[in-house]
DNA sequence: CATTGATGAAAGTATTACTATTAATTTTTA
DNA sequence: TAAAAATTAATAGTAATACTTTCATCAATG
């Protein structure tokens, strides 16, 4: 018996679920690959629907447009992040160990999971990098906020920030730990890749360990250290 | 005898110099409040043309693109923040407190400069929170980096680096904490204000001490670690 | 077999991101 | 101070983007 696993994602993200027709699978499956090679600003519905053989009146059934499409990509990610998580977490004894699966998890390179045969994880890994922050970076942020748009996210930091509790229950910062080790992996893998005189880490032919250390690093340094308020 | 501060940007970001002419100093100082109130998405040289009474074709012959007006305007930042740091660190005995006041500038609320009237440092670095990482989240970094767009930063990010080193000669990480410093202090400043449930930081009427305590916290913990390499 | 729903095809609109041309105005310099 | 050069304004134009609308076709469902 094949396990499946669905992601949740918002339905403000979509106006036609994607996940059940041919169309909107295409649709998921192909702007992952578009958006990694075009980069998100060059990305049109145009393109990506000459790319599926259909039409763009035919992805605007699907999607208000490219920014919400964008949010729906990230979102699953996060889900996806989530569940691994939790998947690979549920049978750890200790909360130390837990954290550092965690970072594990995030600097880790993603491969192509078999159970959901449209989207590859690994593309979406690099969209994630380039792309994600712009999905909160916008004049619509606190509307999108209430519409339920950053569930995902909200979810996927509350789960890591109860895990930095359970190491340190009296540790000040976990919410701001749990975002910043996100954000922070995915800019200096970034500028590792892209603009290196912007960080120390090197990372060569996949092989992320220089991020995984410096993410250890940061974190258990942060969570055991003694908070001395200055001011 | 007044002090003029000329923060040098490199020739490649402009057509024509900007500082140079009462139109070139209106492009600046409007684009900024533009692109404040607007955000960069929604900001068009056809509205800055309007709201400073002239006309896009003469925008044109100052910036190539929005976009690289946007490198410019961060650059002036990162430019300014470099002097800034400069000015008040020089004065400053040990390398542990210049740490502590460079942390104070970058998360300072920027109050406004005399010397340069038609910018306003404050809206500057509202922009610079909302929009900065736009500038290098794009398909073009690599070739924008090789024509010497980013300098600013990355000049900005050495001279940090060295005052880590300073501090700990055998910190494995300088740049990478140096460039996490910046970045970290403009994501938690951001979601502070937009997206309050991914951080622990409140910051309420330009109280930014939150920020500079967990920046602190964030920055001397790993500094004065001892750094144990997993595997 | 009649209806509903999904998709495709085609056309249309307002805005964006420019470029080009010419004319008016200001600045430089001889 | 007049002529030349440079700058800016005004206007128009183009290709692409980000959509919306309408209508026809086809498949599924009841």
């Amino acid at each position: 018996m094949a396990i499946i696993v669905q992601i949740q994602i918002h339905k403000n993200l979509f106006l036609r679920d994607p996940e059940k027709s041919d169309l909107g699978r295409n649709i998921i499956g192909e702007s992952i690959k578009l958006i990694d090679t075009l980069g998100f600003e060059a990305f049109t519905f145009k393109k990506l629907a000459i790319a599926i053989g259909s039409t763009e009146a035919s992805i605007y059934r699907y999607f208000e447009n490219k920014h919400k499409l964008l949010i729906y990509l990230i979102s699953w990610y996060w889900g996806w992040l989530e569940f691994q998580i939790d998947y690979s977490t549920n049978s750890i004894e200790f909360a130390e160990d837990k954290l550092k699966k965690i970072i594990e998890i995030i600097s880790e390179a993603q491969s192509y999971d078999p159970n959901v045969a449209h989207i590859d994880e690994a593309i979406l890994n690099r969209i994630v990098v380039a792309e994600s922050s712009k999905v909160y970076l916008t004049k619509n942020v606190i509307d999108e906020n209430k519409e339920g748009l950053f569930v995902n996210y909200k979810s996927l930091i509350s789960k890591i920030a109860n895990i930095i509790k359970e190491v340190n229950a009296s540790y000040p910062y976990p919410r701001t730990l749990a975002s910043n080790m996100i954000e922070t992996s995915h800019e200096q893998l970034f500028f590792a890749k892209h603009l290196n005189w912007l960080t120390d880490l090197r990372i060569d032919n996949g092989d992320l360990s220089a991020l995984r250390n410096f993410l250890e690093h940061i974190v258990f340094s942060a969570i055991h250290a003694n908070i001395i308020k200055s001011n």
